[in-house]
Parts: structure tokens; sequence; C-alpha cells
DNA sequence: AGCTGTGGTATCTGTTGGTGACTGACGCTA
DNA sequence: TAGCGTCAGTCACCAACAGATACCACAGCT
């Protein structure tokens, strides 16, 4: 089986993916679905992201055409993040895996506990697996 | 310190989206919709991924039970990857945000070239955005 | 001996994301 | 009038992680 012509149709897949899987970029998208918000806004309402996390992740999306960036030069300055037409179109299969993820994520967690029954050695090593597996023993 | 309820619907979304937001890891995810896969064989239809990336994606998702993971103890040994019932419950969501990416990525290619000519300073810091600057440049 | 094919580990580097300090013009307040 | 807080960042530094390169053990074939 070749791997090239498959491959042109999924690598695309992987490199937006990879993008939108930014540790808070989901989060921060669902909470523009709502409307347009200021950027301390969405800092209070994501919560735990730090100043420079926010706006590196937000300059991603507006170079993706996700978000747009409308500045108020004012004292004190204003800046408004407002979802695209593309955010907006991207917003539809995102909460759908977003509904996946909170449907399903006792199966995972199950899956995790599981699996370190059944694999007692394995130190999880990955932080995010950490994570998890506090959420689980709750 | 809890910012808002709506949060905790959210953290699990950005979890396991950035579970699956791995380089590979929905390249590999639709390859194993097609039915159980060896491992060289994967690694064969994705092409370009290394051992220890596959190996660890495939951890991770056998881990989180998306796959499971049956050794032939032959010689050569023969490892099997098939993805359980959760995983195709994932695949939904999965490939529907990968049509997404499919039907959209010209759009988000636009946006970068457009951006770059707005702001003809950004240089992009990123890897992933050098990545695809060069996939909008052909 | 040397090669291929099997699945996997050891080690190293580039990228991501996190922390805390700092900016600059203003408004509150003590 | 000196201090503190708001707002939207930037900068320097750093730990953690993802991913690439190299290597391993085993067998069969030539």
């Amino acid at each position: 089986m070749k791997p090239t012509d498959s491959h042109e149709d999924c690598r695309p897949v992987g490199e937006i993916l990879h993008q939108i899987g930014g540790k808070w970029t989901v989060l921060i998208i669902t909470r523009l679905g709502d409307g347009p918000k200021r950027f301390g806004e969405l800092k209070r309402m994501v919560g735990g992201i730090s100043q420079k996390v926010l706006t590196s992740t937000l300059r991603d999306l507006e170079m993706d055409g996700f978000v747009t960036r409308t500045v108020t030069p004012s004292i004190p300055p204003r800046v408004d993040y407002e979802l695209t037409d593309l955010g907006r179109d991207l917003l539809v299969p995102l909460s759908a895996i977003g509904e996946w993820a909170i449907a399903n994520r006792p199966r995972v967690l199950a899956a995790r506990r599981q699996y370190l029954e059944d694999h007692p050695e394995a130190m999880p090593k990955r932080a995010a697996h950490v994570a998890l597996m506090k959420q689980a023993a709750e």
C-alpha cells in the first residue's frame, strides 16, 4: 500500500488538529462561542492560564483566521476577541468532540485505572496522565 | 480558587483533545478504523513516523482504552493493534473534525498568508506554523 | 560474516507552556 | 503625593514534554 496517497488526506488533519490540540485552545474557542470577549475577561473565564500563554494562543488563533483582534486605543487599552466565520465553523465539530469528551470521560478514566491494574509497573510519565489519574481517584 | 463552574465542563475536553492532538494520533486512529493492523504495517501506512513515537503513541492510546495490543510471542514477534469500542466511538467525531480540516485547510492557509501580509514583521515562531507556511507557499 | 525484518529502548534536542518581573498611562484613596 | 490597582501585554528564564536519531536482540537467508 502506497503511503503517499492516503497520506495526503490525513496530513492536514494532523496539522490542524495539532494546532487546536494546544492545552488551552479548546477552552478559549468555546468561551468565545458565546460572543466576543475581552482579554482579561477570557483570562478570568478560563482560569489558571498565564498572560503569556493566553496571548500567544490568541495570536495563533488570529493567525489561523479563527478569531479577530480589535484594539480600542483608550486608556486603559481595550482589546476584544471574537470568533470569525471560520472560527464559528470550527466550533461545530469542536463542540461535537467536546460533548464526546464529556460523555466518555468516565470510560477513559476507567480504562486508565484498568491499565494501571494490569500493568502496575507502568508509572505514568506524562503530566497529562497524572492529571487524569488524579481525576480518576476522586 | 475556582474561577467558574462552566470551567469543569471544559477541562476534560482540553485534556482529551490534548491527548488526541498529538502529531500522529489522528492518522493512526483513522488507519486503524479499517481494521486491525500490525506495528510495521501501521508504520508504513502512516509514513514518516519514527518507531519510538509510534510506540509511545500506541501506548497512550492503549492506556486510554482506545486500542488493544495483542502480542503473539513468535519469532519474529508479532503485535496487532485494534480499535476498541471506545476507539470506534471516538472515530466518529474525530473523522468529522478530520473532514472539516480537509475541507477548510485552504481557508486556514489563506488566513495565514493574509496575516503575514498584514503583519510582515510577524515571523512565525512555532514550528507548526512554519510547516503550514511551507504548505501555503506551494 | 553480513543483510533484512521484527518490535522496541536509550539518548538527545527543539518546542511548549509556565513563572515572575516589568511597562505605561490612568483612576482611586489615604 | 505616594502608593496601589487596572488593562493588555512583553521579556527573560526554565522545566517538561514531544519527537528524531541511533541503537538492541532475535531469527532466517545467502
